[in-house]
DNA sequence: ATAAATGCAAATAGTTTGCATGCCC
DNA sequence: GGGCATGCAAACTATTTGCATTTAT
């Protein structure tokens, strides 16, 4: 909690408020660590907090994201996915079970450096999301045979 | 043209049928040779076919891919786009004006490698997007200020 | 006090579905 | 001819927006 308070301030500073909705959604994107969807994100908001709307939660997500607090993926399910943004990461997710594995950004780097010494690009995309099977759905394989992601 | 003929036989065997729609569709993918949102193709669709509606375009575009001749994947937009299914490749997109560059899959292969030997996952995320600014936007960067990405 | 943020509800955008008809094989 | 695919329109889901009210500062 001591990470956000610097930020916090830097908030207030330009004029935004810290509303209970936006702590409250901030809280629940740390206390979760991994992405949750915007549906996700509202049941559980509206746990903390009866009566707050989708809307503010779609605001108050988008408002994070901005500043920076949050993170916004695509995965596969085509629903943007929300995250608390504390360190440079991409996941792994597994198609079957959707457990997902952080990969650190560290990972990615030399490829990075690669591909952008090879384009010219400059590459910026620090939140990729790559697909696979688990080990224990690899296992499970021939038996599991669902395709949920949420 | 001549790649197709067999999987068109396959899927006649299995009782499926090439309609016009599902041919012009395919030959839009064919001849952009890039990925397409679905409202791209519904326009480029209406064009070929006039009358065609997007119900069919969206019905067509989920068999394509189904059927492994079109492969869908999210970019930044949030939208699903198709392109297709010829050879394994990803893309690096330029935030700015859009430009996407093709990354080979060979290119992600000993990436992929390292992370299955790491978490056991069998990886099979075979269109990655990276995001970036290409050399031209880099050089405008402070005058070229839009967000497109279609 | 004041401007920013919320709640509400309606609007919008994108996608999917049911069903009668059409058309590929 | 038979059954898969299409067109049409309506349903649905996810997200956004306008505006009066509330509230953090």
């Amino acid at each position: 909690m001591a990470q956000s308070q610097e930020s916090f301030d830097h908030l207030r500073e330009q004029g935004y408020r810290l509303t209970p909705q936006r702590l409250a959604i901030l809280r629940i994107l740390r206390a979760c660590g991994e992405h949750l969807t915007p549906a996700e994100i509202i049941a559980r908001a509206q746990q903390e907090l009866p009566g707050v709307t989708e809307a503010t939660v779609y605001r108050t997500l988008s408002f994070l994201a901005e500043h920076e607090l949050a993170l916004a993926a695509h995965v596969g399910s085509g629903q943007l996915v929300y995250e608390i943004a504390e360190h440079d990461h991409h996941h792994l997710i597994c198609r079957a079970c959707g457990e997902a594995v952080e990969i650190d950004h560290s990972q990615l780097e030399a490829l990075y450096g690669r591909f952008e010494a090879e384009t010219g690009y400059r590459i910026d995309s620090l939140h990729q999301t790559f697909f696979g099977l688990c080990p224990a759905c690899q296992a499970g394989e021939s038996s599991v045979q669902n395709e949920n992601s949420g």
